[in-house]
DNA sequence: AATGAATGAGCATTCATTCAT
DNA sequence: AATGAATGAATGCTCATTCAT
C-alpha cells in the first residue's frame, strides 16, 4: 500500500535500506490507524507506536500529518486505478466493462477496509489530494468511454457527465454494499448496477417480455 | 433550517419565547459555521459568537458539539427531501421526475453551500446519522421507484440498487457541478445525466441516427 | 436533619407555610446530594432538582453553595451532639458513657451514611464551620470529664487532650467500622475501644489473670 | 518527598537524567501546592509553574490531576512511616513507643504542612488511596502491638479497634495542637495523651494519691 | 537516522450565580 | 415566592510539532 508513495518530503527517498524500511512501517502503520479511527482520532503517536518507531522519527520523514496523508491518498488512488484497471481489462466491451468495474469497485472496498473511508475523509482534510484522486481517475475513465463511443460500444454522450454520475454510483454501492453490507453478493449488486447503467430505467421495446 | 431541528436535548423544546429564539440563532449559525470550516476546524465559540449568544448559553441548548452537528444533519434531511419532492412533484412521469430531481439536487446544494458539506463530514463525526440520512432518503426514492415500476413507466430491477447507484450519482454530480464548478448550466447537466439515467449507455435500435 | 437550621441567610426564616417547606426541601435534598456525592461533585443543580424546585430558588434560601453547605454542618452539629447525649444519659459513670458515645457514634455514623463525610469534608469547604463543630462537641465533652473527675469517677488529666484523642478515637473508629465495614458488631467494637479507653494499654496489677 | 513515587504512568519511570528531574519538580511543587490550597483550589498550571516546567510536560509523567495526588498520598504514607518509625525506633518498650509516636506525629505534621492536608483531603479526592494509606498504617501498627502483649509489656486486646482508636486519637492530636495550634508544647501533649493511652481513664488503685 | 522529552496554543465543557419576568 | 434562561470565567486535557542529543 505504500509502493506508490509520492510525498514531497522523501521525493528522492530515503538513501539507506533501513531508512525505506521505516518510511514503509510508517506508511503502512498510518494506512491502519487513519483508515480504522479517522484523521482526526488518529494522533501522529498512534501511528509511531503501530510503526514502533520513536515518535520523532515520524518527522524525518513527513513534513506533517497532514502529509502522510496526503501521501496515503495519492498511494491509494494509484492502488485503486490498478486494481479496477486489470479486473476490467479482460472485458470483451464497455458494458461488460461497466459491470466487472462496479464489480471489482465493492470487491476492493472490502479487501482494504479504511480505504474507502480515506479516500473520503480527504475530502475535508485534503480537498486538493482528493479532487486530484477523482481527477486522474475521471479522465481515465473519460478517456475509455470517448474511445468506447467511438468504437460505437456506447451512445455518444456527455463524458464528463456521464463519467461522474458512474463514479458516484459506484462509490455509493461501494458504501452501501462494500462497507456497511460486506456480506450482499458483490456480483449480484454489480449485475444489478450494470443493467441500470448499460440499459437506463426506460422500458425497452426489444425486452417485451422482461420479467 | 432549523425548523425541523429534533436533538435529544431539546426534545421538550424551550418553554418561553425567548428561549425558542436562541435556539434557532444557535442552529442557524451552526449551519453556517461547520458548513463553512467543517466540524473540527469550527469551535463552539464561533459558533456562540455568530449567534451573538454566551458561550455557556450553547450548553443550555446542546449535550454537545456533536450533538448540534447530528440535530443539524437530522434538519437538513427532512430540508432536502422536501425540497426535492416539490421540484419533482410537477413531473409527468419517473422519467421526467429523475431529470427533474438531479437539477433539483444542483440547485439545492449551490442553494445551500455548508449542507453538502455538513452531510458528508455526518460520515466522519455522526456516522449514526449518516446513515439515517440516506436510510430515510432511500426509502422514500424506493417506493417512488417501485410505484413507477408498477405503473409501467420503467423497467422492474433491483430497487435498492438502482437507488444507491442514483443517489450517489446526484451526489457526485452535486459536488461536481454544485460546488466544485458552480457556473455550470445545471439543467444541462441535469438533462445530459437524465439521458444515462434513463436510456442507459447502450446503443438503442430506435435512435439510429443519434447525434 | 434540618429542624437546627442556623445559616444566616434565613436567620428571621420564611414567612409562609410554602416557604418553610421549601427550606426544608432544600436543605434535606441538600443533605443527601453532599452525601452521597460530597461537596465538589454536588452541583447546586442536584440539589434544586432533587428538591423539585427551581434552579433560582436555590438562591432565594441561600446565599451560596457553600451557605448550605454550613447550614448542613451546623445543624448536623445539633444532631450528632443530641443523638449521643441521649443514649450516654443512661450511664451510671463515665466510664460506661464512655462505652456508650462510641457506641453511639458509631452507630449514628451508619444511620446517617453521608453526615461522616459532609462533617469531614468541611475541613476543606468550610474549615470554620468544621472548627465549631468541634469546638462546642469539644467543650461539652471537657465539661463531662471535669464533672466525673471530681466525682472521682475518673482519674484527674489533661482534659483538652484527651478530649481530643477521644474524638479522634471516634471518629477513626466511625470511618473504619461504621462506613467502611457497617457490618462489624458495633457494641463489642465499643466495648473493645472503651477497654482501651478505661483501662489503657499497661498491664494491670488488679488483672494478674486476664485472658 | 518525591523519593518514594509509585505513580501508574511512571512505572517505568524516565529514561533520561533530565525527565527523572522534571519529575522529582513536579512532584514537590504539586505536594506544596496541594498542600496549601488543597485539590480543588489547586490548578494544574499551578502546580506546572512552580515547577518551571511547561503545561504539557505535566502530563507527560501523569495522567491526570488525581493521579499526582495518589502518587503524592503514596509518597507520604512512606515519609510518614519511616519518619515515626524512625523516631519511635528508640523507645525501650511498647508504653514509650506510644508516647514518642504521639509526639512525632505532631512534630511530623509541623514539619509537613501540607501533609496533613492532603491525606485528610485523599478521603474525598482518591478514597482508595486514603484507605491504603491507613491499610498500611495500621497493619504495622497492629504488628507492633501484637508483639508487645506477647512481650506482656502491654495487655492483650482488640489489636484492631484498637490501633484504629489509637491512629484517631494521633490524626485529631495532630490537627489540634499540629496545624491549629502549633505553638503548643508538643512533649507535653504527647505526655498528657500518652498518660490517656497507657493508663486510661479508670482511677488507679496504685495511684491513690494522685494530684 | 533516531528519539523522547518538552511545549503551549487550543478547545470542549462545567457550573455557580444573576436577573427579568 | 418562584423560576428558567443566560452567562463567562475557569480548567483539565490533547496533540502536533520542535529540538537537543
Amino acid at each position: 500500500m505504500s509502493q506508490h508513495s509520492s510525498s514531497v518530503a522523501e521525493k528522492t527517498g530515503p538513501k539507506t535500506e533501513r531508512g525505506r524500511r521505516t518510511l514503509r512501517r510508517l506508511l503502512d502503520a498510518a494506512a491502519i490507524e487513519f483508515g480504522a479511527r479517522g484523521y482526526h482520532e488518529t494522533a501522529v503517536n498512534h501511528i509511531t507506536q503501530r510503526a514502533e518507531v520513536g515518535l520523532g522519527t515520524f518527522y524525518v520523514y513527513f513534513k506533517s500529518k497532514e502529509e502522510v496523508f496526503r501521501a496515503l491518498v495519492a498511494d491509494m488512488g494509484a492502488l485503486t486505478r490498478s486494481t479496477i484497471a486489470e479486473k476490467v481489462r479482460g472485458a470483451k466491451d464497455r458494458l461488460e466493462a461497466e459491470r466487472l468495474g462496479v464489480e471489482a469497485y465493492i470487491e476492493f472496498v472490502r479487501a482494504h477496509p479504511g480505504l474507502y473511508r480515506v479516500v473520503m475523509e480527504a475530502q475535508f482534510v485534503a480537498p486538493e489530494a482528493y479532487r486530484d484522486y477523482y481527477r486522474v481517475f475521471s479522465s481515465a475513465y473519460r478517456q475509455q468511454m470517448g474511445q468506447a463511443a467511438s468504437r460505437g460500444e456506447i451512445r455518444k454522450g456527455q463524458d464528463e457527465v456521464r463519467v461522474w454520475a458512474l463514479m458516484g454510483a459506484s462509490t455509493f454501492l461501494g458504501l452501501r454494499y462494500g462497507v456497511w453490507d460486506a456480506k450482499a453478493d458483490a456480483a449480484a449488486v454489480a449485475a444489478a448496477a450494470a443493467d441500470l447503467i448499460v440499459f437506463g430505467l426506460a422500458p425497452r421495446s426489444d425486452e417485451e417480455s422482461a420479467d
